[in-house]
DNA sequence: CATTTTCTTGACGTTTCGTCAATAATCGGG
DNA sequence: CCCGATTATTGACGAAACGTCAAGAAAATG
């Protein structure tokens, strides 16, 4: 009884992440097109109906996947943030984490661009959308929770009206924005810019240092931190 | 004859206007979605063949869309270039350019993300794809030119092997991304980000700073320049 | 074991893209 | 000014893909 209920329950929840599986590298190489979802029927051998029992629509695995990866990268963050360091430091593992994300899971950082886009957003459930919303919330915690400690410490003195999520915001501006260049221009190096993933870094870096974060890149050493975070926080991700 | 001729292929060219014009509406409210061919057709009370002798399918009206978006931006940044100010004001000018594009055209610039998305790109033709790199180029070409200049004027220089491009990747990135992120994101505010076009400002400035582009920031009065920009550049646009 | 509930199926209706053969308009030479 | 040739226009059509739903299968319940 109870136990044949959750087996069911259980091959049912089964389900649900194979159909994820299988959705995302369609997703991820063929945009929102290659996501067709009699062919997500057909390579599990289950008929269309029971997908559309997993899911309302098309939008709602995509969304499911963007929930996926943004646990994903919450978990990276998280790690990183433990880094043992400097505040700045710490905040330098927090980008090399993001950049690590892009390098080693493009399809998942692909269905966070796609999500972004088109008129997805509104065909999804507000469950769903509300979750989104909390990783968010609490992915941008983590980043804030590293600026605050800065502070506190006496590394960093915000400009009088600008608070932590402003710094935080700048930063993320930059990065997925350089994240999203590198992924849809495949012209960048006619256009004089050879090393995208190292200038974000160093673009990065000078915004701090205008913001004072103590101790500037001049006193730091980027190439020893990265690989101490390498080795001490991403040692299976970086073999 | 001559006149007859130039008569139909004027129409054909005005119609090929005409049919941009009532799709930028559609596809910056609706997203890709929204673009739809008979619908298209019937506001035009023109059969469907007809669209499809412009344009080969869907995404090609998309790129020709985008192309006209670039070409405005372009018009903005060469008027904000040419600001009269010292280099870092001249800058600013372009950044302020950039922001009025997002802010007075949103239209416009809903379908420069678009197109940055989905598997549009491969569906559209060689030919407007050079254009469309070849606007790049142009854009970028016209900020490089103020860090040239600035650097030629002693009141920059760049770190070795740091080329003008790579900074100019920078501040793209990072402004792009931002206005990517306010225009997608309808949840800033719960996130603790009240001011996002403000926050951009003064996190560019930073970063211009961090790179030691003389004026610093603190040494000049940001206010005052957007106001000259706006009478003196933008005085149509800012009505 | 019978009944009720839940799950699965695939044929079907609908929308929308893009095509193409037939028709209409325009052009150019005599 | 007229007639064949070229070019442009049309809308019915085929194809692809989304999402639905009634009927049938499986599971749970008592």
């Amino acid at each position: 009884m109870k136990c044949s209920l959750t087996q069911k329950q259980l091959e049912i929840h089964e389900r649900e992440k194979r159909i994820l599986a299988v959705s995302r590298p369609m997703l991820a190489e063929q945009g929102y097109h290659g996501l067709n979802m009699d062919r997500i029927a057909e390579k599990l051998q289950q008929s269309k109906g029971t997908i559309y029992n997993h899911f309302a629509c098309k939008e709602e695995i995509i969304i499911a996947l963007a929930i996926e990866t943004m646990e994903k990268r919450i978990d990276l963050f998280q790690r990183a943030a433990m880094f043992r360091g400097n505040s700045r430091e710490r905040f330098q593992a927090i980008g090399f984490a993001a950049e690590l994300f892009v390098k080693l899971y493009p399809h998942h950082f692909s269905v966070e661009q796609i999500i972004r886009s088109a008129s997805i957003w509104d065909k999804t459930s507000e469950k769903r959308r509300s979750i989104v919303k909390l990783c968010e919330h609490r992915c941008i915690g983590i980043v804030v929770g590293v600026v605050l400690d800065a502070i506190s410490q006496g590394d960093l003195e915000l400009p009088s009206g600008y608070k932590p999520e402003d710094l935080v915001f700048g930063v993320w501006a930059q990065t997925s924005g350089a994240y999203s260049i590198i992924a849809t221009n495949d012209s960048l190096r006619e256009l004089g810019i050879s090393e995208p993933f190292s200038i974000v870094r160093q673009s990065v870096n000078r915004q701090l240092d205008g913001f004072g974060w103590k101790p500037l890149s001049r006193d730091l050493d980027l190439d020893a931190i990265i690989k101490r975070i390498e080795k001490e926080v991403f040692a299976d991700e970086c073999r």
